[in-house]
DNA sequence: CGGCGTTTGTGTTTGATTGCACTAAATTGA
DNA sequence: TCAATTTAGTGCAATCAAACACAAACGCCG
């Protein structure tokens, strides 16, 4: 049943279904059906069965599903099921807040560089990371094999800063300015702007 | 043409188009048109012409759209021709990196209360505002007549706050906790959990 | 050990979204 | 002035996603 080019709008939702899941096992529960994860997040149950069917058979009808068992297969169609090295671009306030959140690591991260172009950041540690000058980024990047960034960068260099990332071989970008890059084929790119996500919500306010 | 429930999705892009007409803007363009907004978004052109002919006839044939004229009617639809105040609930880093961040204002937000259940902050000023006490939260928030909040409180404690948010009279809330948030109706909930980004793109990784 | 209630996985139907292709309006340049 | 070019707005077709509904499997309990 696998390997027929899934949607992406279902790759987006696993990761959800992975976070619940989690939820659902610091509070010890050990079974699950799709009807209540879809109570839980919103979603159809039907959905959810589907979602999941595409990879593989992960439920036992008339009981539904083991927590554990299917967050292992959730990480391993996601390719978490090991620790990504993450480059973070940018040491300003948005930096220091990825750069100290705690929660990255057991979702399959760990934050390995950062960098700026400030040279009195540069040689400070955060969080243990010492920041690197941003003008051997791509040196550094290529030579650690790292594959995943966060931007945190002022809109004006995003792309510019963006382009040196696709240059050292960076193929996934997590992008917290407010601009829209252009990448090639290939290389991903994920935006996070608050005002984006607020500006939607307030269509439905008076 | 107008008011026949626009789709989610389609108010959902309109924020995108809005921030993509503003960084125009500052390049001292005063004219785009579909095709080039959809190059610039990988949108395709028939869409982004569809999605705003929900709302009227804002382009000129042969010519295109007048991007300021443009950014305005966006702002009308979206109700962000004004200023929302908002509050931020939790003041560690992601709330400290949110309060301190400029490009809100702009974009049409304000940030106008900041609360926390720590006594150590309570008093304390992030960027010029009071942090007060999470006690008070409901009171003031319903005081101040507050409708948008943003959730930067631990996981643990995200679905109690929001509680106290929603009787408070929050109507649309950003939480950047990683939890799925439980809201009566006619309340709206964006989530940002930047895994949740980088485990939809490592999928796509080796 | 057999019937009942539960829940998965999935074929089919329904609905939503996107893309296509055309008309009409505006501009430009000769 | 007029033909060529550009581009918005839109009806229709095609694609994609979600919901429905049911057979098959499983566990439980008497």
């Amino acid at each position: 049943m696998a390997n027929k080019t899934i949607p992406d709008i279902v790759i987006g939702r696993l990761p959800i279904y992975l976070r619940s899941l989690t939820r659902l096992l610091e509070q010890g529960r050990q079974v699950t059906s799709s009807q209540e994860l879809g109570e839980r997040l919103g979603i159809s149950a039907a959905q959810i069965r589907k979602d999941l069917s595409q990879f593989g058979e992960f439920g036992k009808q008339g009981t539904g599903y083991n927590i554990e068992f299917l967050s292992k297969k959730i990480q391993e169609i996601l390719n978490v099921d090991r620790v990504w090295d993450v480059a973070v671009v940018g040491a300003g306030d948005v930096g220091h807040a990825v750069a100290y959140y705690g929660g990255f690591h057991q979702r399959g991260f760990r934050i390995a560089q950062i960098f700026d172009n400030d040279q009195k950041k540069i040689g400070t540690k955060i969080n243990e990371i010492t920041v690197s000058d941003i003008a051997n980024m791509e040196a550094e990047i290529h030579k650690a094999g790292i594959k995943v960034a966060m931007l945190t960068v002022p809109a004006a260099v995003a792309q510019e800063v963006t382009d040196t990332l696709v240059e050292a071989g960076v193929k996934a970008i997590l992008n917290y300015a407010p601009v829209n890059l252009v990448v090639p084929q290939g290389v991903r790119v994920q935006y996070i702007d608050p005002a984006v996500h607020l500006q939607n919500m307030t269509y439905y306010l008076d």
